[in-house]
DNA sequence: GCCAACGTTGGC
DNA sequence: GCCAACGTTGGC
């Protein structure tokens, strides 16, 4: 057990799992589903461990921005929604003896005030994060050491 | 609702 | 293996 803790910003469409929603639920902890693109399934499974750093951003919405702090709180398992014909992340390709897409438990810890795309958007330090960068719609992106102390100190 | 950006699909 | 067409994301 040598690998330090990573960082990571996870977005979530509020009207579907929003902080409160993660705060609210057993052991406080979701099931990360319907990611659906494979940069991001592959850096859960090659990159995330459990105790990792979440930033939890809610996308989507009337205020697009980090809400809360979380945790990667299990391994990478598939994603039962593949194969649920009335899910809408049912995947016709995915067979049960070879999912295509996978998900890990995500923990949260606290909400925090709403640290908002435009305030982000204003901090130098922060100019190179994945998230803002032109273009970026990947779903779960890597958060710098540097990057994830700023915005600490910013929900602080 | 618009649209820029990007990922995926599938014909060749 | 290329690449045009299409679908999706997500901020505005």
């Amino acid at each position: 057990m040598t690998a330090t803790q990573q960082y990571w910003l996870m977005k979530s469409e509020p009207d579907e799992c929003s902080i409160d929603d993660a705060l609210a639920a057993p052991q406080r902890t979701v099931p990360w589903t319907g990611v659906r693109n494979y940069q991001a399934s592959n850096f859960m499974r090659d990159a995330m461990h459990i105790g990792d750093g979440v930033l939890f951003y809610h996308s989507s919405c009337p205020e697009p921005g980090i809400a809360g702090i979380a945790r990667v709180a299990s391994g990478v398992k598939p994603d039962p929604t593949q194969f649920e014909p009335d899910s809408p992340y049912f995947d016709p390709k995915s067979k049960a003896d070879d999912p295509r897409w996978l998900l890990l438990d995500v923990q949260a810890l606290r909400k925090t005030r709403l640290l908002g795309l435009p305030e982000l958007r204003t901090v130098p330090a922060l100019a190179g994060m994945r998230l803002l960068q032109r273009g970026n719609r990947l779903s779960i992106t890597p958060v710098t050491a540097e990057e994830w102390a700023v915005i600490e100190g910013l929900l602080r």
